[in-house]
RNA sequence: GGGCAAGUAGCUCAGUUGGUUAGAGCAUUCGGCUUACAUCCGAAAGGUCACAGGUUCGAGUCCUGUCUUGCCCACCA
C-alpha cells in the first residue's frame, strides 16, 4: 500500500519560497490560487518518492497508491473529526501553544524540539508600590515579556519574601500594578527565588495565571512584533524590543546584572525559527481516553515493538500524554469541518457545510480558516487508504509496520489510537523500528542538512541490488547505520559473483539435466558426497535465513545466504563440479541449488535474480514460491565427511603457500591416517587432487613419511608433501613447533577445566563430554606433531 | 535532571537465550590471468571484547560502578 502524505507545513514552505522568487507572498495570491500552486508543485515533485521506491525495487500494489489529500481520504479525515467532536473529544480552547512567527502557525509539542541556546539571565528590580526604594529582583531570560507581566511569584516557604506576600509592585516601563503571589511551583534556589509571571507568554505562567486568576496580557502580534499593549515598544521585533528594554532598564538603574546562561528553547522543526509561546485559540484532541486502550494493547502484547526497548519509550510517552493541538494556521491541508455563525457565534461541525446556523438561522456562516495537522490525516493511514470495504476487511489489521524511531509519537502511537478508536481493532501487530541512516561523521542524513547520499546516484554507480544488499547487511536490528559510498562495494561485488556463477552454470547446463526432480533419496541421481553436502548446506542456510527473517534480523538473513552462496556453493561446490561438469547428477545439483538460491535471494536482490531467472524459465521469479526446507536433506554426517576433505585440501594449500611451491607444479601427496579415514579420503581423492593440483595421492595407515617433505596434521591425519627442492629443516621445525605451542596451550586450557571438580559436577554432561573428546583429539594431534618434529631433529 | 544506545582486529561493524578455538567485509602481507568472476582465486597476519569490581564450574554475553561518544525526553524562570 504505497502512498504519501501532504506534509503540510513543509510543502507550504517550499511553495512559499518558490513564489517568493517572483516577489510574491501567499497572501498576494489568495487562498484558492495559492493552494492551486501547491497542487501543481505536488503533481510535479510529489511522485519523486514513489519513483525512488520503484527504482529501489520495492514491490508494492502501485495501483493502490494513495495520497492523504485524495477525495475519499479527505472524507475520512473530516468524518473522524466530527466523530471525535460529537464524542466530546475535540474542543476549542485558549492555550499557550508553540507559535512559529515565521510560518505563522501553531505547532504541536512534537513539532517544536528544544535546542540549547547561549543566552543571558537578566536580573531586574521591580519597585514596591508603597516604597519606591524597596525592590523585588526577578530573573528572566526573556525581558521583553515583562511588558505582559501580571504578577510576581515566590515560594510560600521562602523566608526572604514572607513579609512581602500580597504586596503590590510597580511593573517598570509600563507602570502597571502587579501583586506578589505565593506558589509552591517556584524554585527557591533558582535566580532570586522571585519569578515574574507572564501568563500570556509562557506555559508555566499560563498555569499560574489560571490558578491565581491573573490577567492575561498579550504583548505580541503573530509575527512576534510587539503590539499595542507594549506601549512605546510597539512594532518592534521581539529581539529588538529586548535590547531596547534592557537599555531603558539600565538607564533607570533597574537592571541589576546579566549572567551568561544556557537555556533551551523550542524551535520550529521546519524553519528552525525560535518558537514563541503564544496565547491563542486552537483546536485540541483530548488524548487521555484515546491513549488508554492503546497503552493496554501494547502492555498486553497484542502489539510488539522490535527491538523491544521502544516499548518503554512508547509507554512513557503515552502515560504522560498531553492534549494534541491539531489546528494549523496554514492553507495546505484539510480544512476543519467547522463553521461559525457570524451573527450568534454558534459553532457547527458539519461534513457538508450547513446552509444556515442551527441556533439562530442566519445564513451568514464562515468556515474555520485553519487546516488540520498533517498527522491528523496520517494517523488514519492503516484504514482510510482502502477505497473498498471488502479490502479493508481483508487486509486490516496489517501484520507489520516498519518505520523510523523519530516518528513513534507522531505517527505510530497515533495510528494505534486511531485504529482502536475507529476500527475497534489494532492496526498492526508488529512495529519494527529501523535504525537511522547517518553519514560518516554520525550526523543523521537529511535533505535539509545536505548530507544525503542520493539513492538514484548509488543505483547508477553500483546498482539497486548492490544498494539494497549493502544496506541490509549492515543493518543490525534497530542499530543506526553509518553510510559511505564505499560500503556499496560489498553488495556490488556480491551481485557480480551471483552473475558470474550463474553464467558459468547456465552455459554448461543441458536441458535434459534440469528436468529431474530432487526426491528424498540421494541414490536416485547417483549423488556424490559433494552433491549431498551442498544440498545439506543449502537447506541449513535456508533454515537459518527463515529464522532470521521471522525475527526481523535482516542482516543475518542477508549474510546467511551470502555466506552460503559465495563461500560454500561457489568456492567449493562449483570448483569441485568443474571436474565432472558434464555428469547429469552434477548438472542437476548445480541447477537446483542455483534456482533455489535465486528464489531466496530475490527479496534481497530483485533485479539480478529476475534477470538470471529468465535464462532458466519464461516466467517471472516474483511469483515463484519460497523454497521449502527439506529436513531429510540435512545430514550432519555428510557435512563432517566433506569437512574432513576440505580440511586436508586447506592443509595442503597451506603447505604450498608456506613453501612457495610453484603454482603450476603438480605435487604428490601422502596421507597417513587411521583406516576408515584413509579409506574415506581415498574414495574422494579426486576432490583433493583437483583442488590442490596434485599428481598423485596415496593414503593408508602405514604410509611412511618420505624424507624432505613438509607435514601438516589434521586431527588424527598426517599429510605429507615431498618437496623437490632441498627442504629448509629449520623452517619446517619452526612451523611444527609453533603448531605444537598452540595445541599445547589449548590442551592446557581444557585440562584446567577438566581438573575443576565444580565444573565436572555442575556443567551439563554434553559440555563435559565435548571437552573430554576434544582433549583426546588434540592430544593425538599433539602426539603426531611431536613425533614429526623429533623425526626432523 | 531522567532515559536509551554504543565502546569488540588498522577501519566499518556482527556476535539470538552465558558453554569449547570471538567472526565478516574493507585495508595489510605473500602467491596467483587455475578455461564464471582481478568487482576474482589461494594463503597469512591482526583482538588483555573501554575500565574496575561482582555473580557463576564457566562472562564479549548477566549485575554494580566509572570513563568516552551519540541520541531521545523534561515547564529550571
Amino acid at each position: 500500500m504505497p502512498g504519501t502524505d501532504h506534509a503540510g507545513i513543509a510543502t507550504q514552505n517550499v511553495v512559499e519560497k518558490q513564489i517568493a522568487k517572483d516577489g510574491l507572498r501567499r497572501q498576494d495570491l489568495g487562498r484558492e490560487k495559492f493552494v492551486e500552486r501547491v497542487w501543481q508543485w505536488k503533481e510535479q515533485y510529489g511522485s519523486t518518492i514513489i519513483m525512488q521506491l520503484k527504482k529501489l525495487g520495492s514491490s508494492c500494489d502501485w495501483d493502490r497508491t494513495r495520497f492523504t489529500m485524495d477525495e475519499g481520504y479527505s472524507g475520512s479525515v473530516a468524518d473522524v473529526f466530527k466523530r471525535l467532536y460529537d464524542k466530546g473529544l475535540i474542543y476549542r480552547g485558549d492555550y499557550i501553544i508553540n507559535w512559529c512567527p515565521r510560518c505563522q502557525t501553531a505547532l504541536s509539542d512534537e513539532e517544536a524540539p528544544h535546542h540549547e541556546l547561549q543566552g543571558h539571565l537578566y536580573y531586574i528590580k521591580y519597585p514596591l508600590k508603597e516604597d519606591a526604594n524597596q525592590f523585588v529582583t526577578v530573573a528572566t531570560t526573556r525581558p521583553e515579556t515583562m511588558l505582559g507581566d501580571t504578577a510576581v511569584a515566590v515560594n510560600p516557604k521562602d523566608k526572604r519574601y514572607k513579609k512581602l506576600l500580597g504586596k503590590t509592585l510597580i511593573l517598570p516601563l509600563v507602570e502597571r500594578e502587579i501583586k506578589i503571589i505565593a506558589d509552591s511551583m517556584v524554585d527557591m534556589a533558582f535566580g532570586t527565588g522571585a519569578v515574574k509571571v507572564t501568563p500570556a507568554h509562557d506555559p508555566n505562567d499560563y498555569a499560574l495565571g489560571k490558578k491565581h486568576k491573573l490577567e492575561f496580557v498579550n504583548v505580541m502580534r503573530p509575527d512576534a512584533r510587539m503590539n499595542e499593549n507594549a506601549g512605546d515598544y510597539r512594532d518592534m521585533d521581539r529581539f529588538e524590543a529586548r535590547e531596547v528594554i534592557l537599555e531603558d532598564l539600565k538607564e533607570k538603574k533597574l537592571l541589576v546584572k546579566e549572567d551568561p546562561h544556557n537555556l533551551s528553547a523550542g524551535h520550529c522543526y521546519r524553519c528552525h525559527t525560535i518558537i514563541e509561546p503564544y496565547l491563542s485559540k486552537q483546536w485540541f484532541v483530548k488524548m487521555k481516553p484515546l491513549a488508554k486502550p492503546a497503552i493496554e494493547a501494547v502492555k498486553k502484547g497484542r502489539i510488539k515493538f522490535y527491538p523491544d526497548r521502544w516499548t518503554k519509550v512508547y509507554l512513557n510517552w503515552m502515560e504522560n500524554i498531553q492534549d494534541w493541538c491539531i489546528s494549523r494556521q496554514i492553507w495546505w491541508g484539510h480544512r476543519l469541518p467547522v463553521y461559525y455563525c457570524k451573527k450568534c457565534e454558534e459553532v457547527t461541525v458539519s461534513l457538508t457545510g450547513p446552509e444556515k446556523c442551527p441556533a439562530c438561522g442566519s445564513v451568514d456562516m464562515a468556515q474555520d480558516e485553519d487546516v488540520l495537522d498533517t498527522w491528523f490525516s496520517s494517523w488514519l493511514w492503516p484504514f482510510a487508504t482502502f477505497k473498498d470495504e471488502k479490502d479493508l476487511k481483508y487486509f486490516y489489521p496489517t501484520s507489520a509496520l516498519v518505520t523510523a524511531q523519530e516518528i513513534i509519537f507522531f505517527w505510530v502511537a497515533r495510528m494505534i489510537m486511531a485504529g482502536i478508536e475507529f476500527q475497534k481493532e489494532i492496526p498492526f501487530r508488529d512495529v519494527y523500528i529501523h535504525g537511522t541512516v547517518r553519514d560518516d561523521t554520525g550526523k543523521k542524513m537529511s535533505k535539509s542538512l545536505g548530507n544525503i547520499i542520493d539513492p538514484l546516484e548509488i543505483i547508477k554507480e553500483f546498482g539497486a541490488d548492490a544498494l539494497r544488499f549493502s544496506i541490509i547487511s549492515i543493518t543490525a536490528v534497530g542499530q543506526d547505520v553509518f553510510l559511505s559510498k564505499q560500503k556499496f562495494e560489498f553488495g556490488r561485488n556480491f551481485a557480480n559473483k551471483i552473475w558470474n556463477a550463474s553464467r558459468f552454470i547456465i552455459s554448461n547446463l543441458k536441458a535434459e539435466n534440469m528436468k529431474a526432480d530432487l526426491c528424498a533419496s540421494y541414490d536416485a541421481h547417483n549423488m556424490s558426497l559433494a552433491d549431498k553436502w551442498i544440498l545439506s548446506r543449502f537447506y541449513q542456510a535456508l533454515e537459518s535465513v527463515e529464522k532470521s527473517l521471522e525475527n526481523y534480523r535482516f542482516n543475518e538473513a542477508a549474510l546467511g545466504i551470502y555466506e552460503f552462496f559465495w563461500h560454500e556453493f561457489c568456492d567449493w561446490y562449483i570448483e569441485l563440479s568443474k571436474a565432472e561438469i558434464n555428469e547429469p547428477h552434477t548438472q542437476l545439483i548445480l541447477y537446483k541449488v542455483l534456482e533455489k538460491s535465486l528464489r531466496v535471494l530475490h527479496p534481497f536482490m530483485p533485479f539480478i535474480t529476475e534477470e538470471i531467472w529468465h535464462s532458466l524459465s519464461p516466467e517471472t521469479i516474483m511469483t515463484q514460491p519460497w523454497p521449502h526446507v527439506q529436513k531429510q536433506m540435512i545430514n550432519k554426517k555428510i557435512d563432517g565427511q566433506m569437512q574432513a576433505i576440505i580440511d586436508v585440501i586447506t592443509a595442503v594449500r597451506n603447505i604450498r603457500a608456506a613453501w612457495n611451491i610453484d603454482p603450476k607444479a603438480r605435487i604428490n601427496i601422502l596421507v597417513k591416517a587411521p583406516k576408515d579415514t584413509a579409506q574415506h579420503l581415498n574414495a574422494n581423492s579426486g576432490y583433493i587432487k583437483a583442488l590442490v593440483k596434485a599428481q598423485d595421492l596415496k593414503t593408508g595407515d602405514n604410509i611412511v613419511k618420505p624424507p624432505r617433505s613438509a607435514v601438516a596434521i589434521v586431527k588424527d591425519t598426517q599429510v605429507y608433501v615431498p618437496l623437490e627442492a632441498l627442504i629448509d629443516l629449520e623452517k619446517e621445525k619452526g612451523r611444527i613447533s609453533k603448531k605444537i605451542e598452540e595445541t599445547n596451550s589449548t590442551i592446557n586450557g581444557i585440562g584446567q577445566r577438566l581438573k575443576n571438580k565444580e565444573f565436572l559436577k555442575k556443567a551439563p554432561k554434553d559440555i563435559v563430554e565435548g571437552e573430554k573428546k576434544r582433549k583426546a583429539e588434540l592430544a593425538e594431534t599433539l602426539r603426531l606433531l611431536e613425533a614429526n618434529l623429533k623425526d626432523i631433529a
